[in-house]
DNA sequence: GCAATATATGCCTTGACAGACATATTCCTA
DNA sequence: TAGGAATATGTCTGTCAAGGCATATATTGC
C-alpha cells in the first residue's frame, strides 16, 4: 500500500501512469510523449515495476508496458474502508460555514464552492 | 492527487492516517499508540494538514486531529476513471497461468491465489 | 503572573532519490 | 556477424525530507 503511494507520489511516474491508462505503450513513445529523456523513463518504470503497477511484454527488442490492475484494485478496497469517513462526517459543510464566518461575508464562499465542485455527497448502495 | 500520495507515502504517515480512521486524537495519544516522539508526530501531522488530509480542532492546550474527507474522496473519483483497467484486463489471471507455467507444478499457485485474496474480479453496476 | 502541560518550530545530520550523462545489454536485420 | 535500434544500468551530483534533539509558543489552573 505504502509502496504504491510512494510509486504515484512522483510527478512524472504519475503522469506514465495516467498515460498508460489509455493503452500499453514502449519505452521511447512514453518519453516522446512526456518530455522525459529514455534513461529516466525506464528507471521510473523499473520502479513502478518493482511496485506492481505495471508490467512488461517485450516485442522484439521494444518492451511494451501496461498498467497492472492489482495495486489499483487493492488501493480500491483500502479507500472503501474508509467510507465511513466520508459518508458519516460533514465538514465539507463545516468548512463552507466556517469560511463564511471567517469572512463575515458571501464573497469568498464562491471559492470555496468552486474548490469543492465535484465532490458533492454522493448517494450510493 | 500527487500531494495526496506523497503525504501517504510516508509510513508513519499512513499509520496516523489509519489511526485517525476509527476517530480524531490528539498529537500526544497518536506519539503513545504508534511510539513516536512528539516532534516528529506534530510534522507529520503538518504535512497531513498541508496535504489537506487532516483538520485541527484546538481543544484548550491541546489539538485533536481528524481525517478530511476531500481528499479521500478525490482519490477515490481519480481511481475510478481506472475502472476499465481491471474491469477489462485478465491480466490477474495471466498471473496465475504464467505461475504454472514457470514452476511446472501447482505448489506455488496457492501463494499467489493467498496474495491475491480480496482481490476477486467485483461485479457492479 | 507562574508553573505545568501540550504542541509547534528550528537546526543538524544522514539517507534516499531524481535528473543528466555515459555506457552496457539485448535483439533484430542485412 | 556487424551494425543499429530500443532499452537498461551505472555513476555522479544536487536536493529534499525524516529523525533526533533542543527550544519556542500557547493555554490552563493556581
Amino acid at each position: 500500500m505504502v509502496e504504491t503511494f510512494a510509486a504515484l507520489a512522483e510527478p512524472n511516474r504519475f503522469r506514465i501512469v495516467e498515460l498508460l491508462r489509455a493503452r500499453p505503450r514502449h519505452v521511447n513513445e512514453i518519453g516522446e510523449r512526456l518530455q522525459l529523456n529514455q534513461p529516466q523513463v525506464s528507471k521510473h518504470l523499473r520502479v513502478l515495476k518493482d511496485a506492481g503497477l505495471v508490467d512488461v511484454e517485450p516485442r522484439a527488442q521494444q518492451r511494451l508496458y501496461e498498467l497492472r490492475a492489482q495495486p489499483l484494485r487493492q488501493l480500491y478496497d483500502w479507500l472503501e474502508r474508509y467510507r465511513d469517513v466520508w459518508d458519516a462526517r460533514f465538514e465539507e459543510l463545516d468548512d463552507v460555514i466556517e469560511q463564511i464566518k471567517r469572512n463575515e461575508g458571501a464573497r469568498k464562499v464562491e471559492g470555496v464552492r468552486a474548490k469543492e465542485k465535484s465532490h458533492g455527497r454522493r448517494k450510493r448502495k
